[in-house]
DNA sequence: CATGAATGAGCTTTCATTCAT
DNA sequence: TATGAATGAAAGCTCATTCAT
């Protein structure tokens, strides 16, 4: 990406963006933006691009946003504080770390089925947003999810729960890697369930792939 | 991307592209724009950065490689195909399921540690670029890769190695996420040599998290 | 010309492209390329001195044609589908094969006049374009254009009109070749009506050279 | 063309530039670019072209030709020389006006059979390359040609062998232009030969085309 | 809200030419 | 003579963005 203004703090209201049937004009557009933004790529994506998806022309789209960038900003800021906020209180409510591991997982093949674009977006722009600025922000709520995830698998690991002998560091990186993967070839509309999926993954994730 | 003409599969020598060192003139600059893509993307990566790094104009990129197309192919191409000669030969060579997927995955993360960028790379574009005119070849090297991966997992639960209880496809896909996504976090320089992250990995893999 | 890719028929309205005084914005850009096109040559014309003249900047050429060939093709398209329709009124109209061959003439001096420079354009340019992919409408008109000459010209020797031992394929392209060649010494604004330079090789045409 | 400097005064000896079989390595390459040049335009056939059907690279033709603009001012330079002394010997020798205009077009035919390349060549370049700094010979040998053509015409005229009711300086132009043009589709190898085809002309322009 | 014309910067690519080897 | 690597200028084209209507 050539970014090179501060995207500014695009406002939004409790719009969901990048999922799939925004209420006004607005979400519609910035649905629309997504799915391109997540399937092309960001900057394979042209503002005409999302202009000729709408039926308008590619300047009617700056009565809607200051910029490409502030539409990904949006789409991006929603999807990360909708998934920290589920996150915390996963965390807030959670008696039993094993339980909890369960509900991150769980939520996170959630989040790929209701919002995949948005996902994806963030699995492809992470590494290369997180220094930009104005985008500041995504590395901020990455790593906060990634503390939370660290607490709860070392909380597990402290009670017993988990096994001792194993780098929690490199085992959330292993976690987090497969679910958010998953975007790539997940098919909301195929014969899996979100919660077969997750179901599918703790049975490895948790027995391992040895018979016993 | 916006690609549009057959790439061709303009390879010469055998120069490792992709890799650090190449000997010659043309595979220091395939390795200057594979880390080069890797590091910005393709899209954001433009033929002058390319052409600053290895201390010349942009035009004179252009009497070694045809267009910018041509050397993200001959990068692809070259880590595609030496990836797969050795899953082949780890496949053929195999007695023990469990053996050889334990050398599918080592050799991963060991690709992993010589050509990250053209790891990052195929990571990267592999899903906009299978369906690209003149990149077929990134699919076809894919499924059969698949295949290898395949026929050993399933290989290994009919020998009642690997547990009957899990889906084989899915789980493929688990593995193969987690083994590649690494190459965005792992890095050869710092504490964890290649086959201490595999083994850290099978070890969780096999054994799965919990406790006994 | 490096022609890849096909132009596509873009017309639109009743512009008289190639013509002196578009009525709207886009004949104007078509008029101005073609009298550069036909005055330098098409390759030697590049899309900023068409911009320049037109006090644009180049870039906004591409608002109003998808390509530098495609205001080249919509230049020939209008020019050659202009003067066939005028043809072949001409020859459905016609009783006598010696009035219609001095209609065909006077037109083909009247087009010169009319729109010099697409005709200096279609002149230069149609041994190289007829194969060229996208112009096969080029070779098109020209076949069909042909044979109402030949038509005609072999009516009038049978009727007796025309003399009877001269070869009418090669009488053709001589009278074809004179009358497009004088485009490039014609000068409209000269002493010579396009009647008056028609009457003039009518002249020489049917009476000879020689005095009797 | 984006002809910029002077081609300079450059050698040439006795090599039939333009022509099918030179005896040196000089004037194969002329050849070949003289072909190239016909076929495609001069602005359109680029340098490794020309190098590329030569078997050579490139800069390798700089070993003979001090630039690309020196080729083809040693091609027309030939080509012109050649014509004009073969017309100032016709009309020096001339006794007939008609048997002397009768030399001048069976001349012309033949030059278009000997060297096709060359004569197209000057046919397509020769207003473009009139007004180039370094090319004002291709004008000057134009115009001295054109004056014998006249003064033969003019005097069948006042000899009373020639109408008196035309105007020779159109005649000419109409004659000339039928003449050059010819090598647009006139194919040596084909069944017609450059006397035959002189004589048609000839039939046609002495006798006119009506029946008596 | 939307159009349509334009900007301006930058992109990939082409190509005649140079020059050390 | 020829090679092969490079230059430097310019080409066609793209695209985010602006703005009067």
């Amino acid at each position: 990406m050539a970014t090179r203004t501060r995207p500014g703090s695009a406002k939004r209201g409790a719009a969901s963006a990048g999922g799939g049937s925004g209420s006004d004009r607005r979400s519609q557009l910035l649905s629309i933006a997504a799915t391109l933004f997540a399937t092309r790529g960001y900057a394979e994506t042209t503002v005409r691009d999302i202009a000729d998806e709408a039926g308008i022309l590619s300047g009617s789209l700056y009565h809607h946003f200051s910029s490409k960038e502030a539409m990904l900003d949006e789409i991006l800021r929603d999807f990360l504080s909708a998934l920290r906020d589920r996150f915390r209180k996963i965390e807030q409510d959670s008696v039993d770390p094993r339980a909890a591991l369960d509900e991150l997982i769980v939520a996170s093949f959630e989040a790929i089925s209701a919002t995949p674009h948005a996902v994806a977006l963030y699995q492809a722009q992470v590494v290369a947003l997180a220094r930009q600025p104005g985008f500041e922000y995504v590395g901020e709520f990455s790593r906060e999810i990634e503390k939370i995830w660290l607490r709860l698998l070392v909380a597990g690991q402290k009670a017993g729960i988990f096994r001792a002998d194993v780098d929690m560091n490199i085992t959330y990186r292993f976690i987090r890697d497969t679910v958010w993967s998953s975007v790539r070839w997940y098919r909301p509309r195929g014969k899996y369930k979100p919660e077969a999926i997750a179901k599918q993954y703790l049975h490895v994730l948790y027995g391992g792939l040895l018979a016993s």
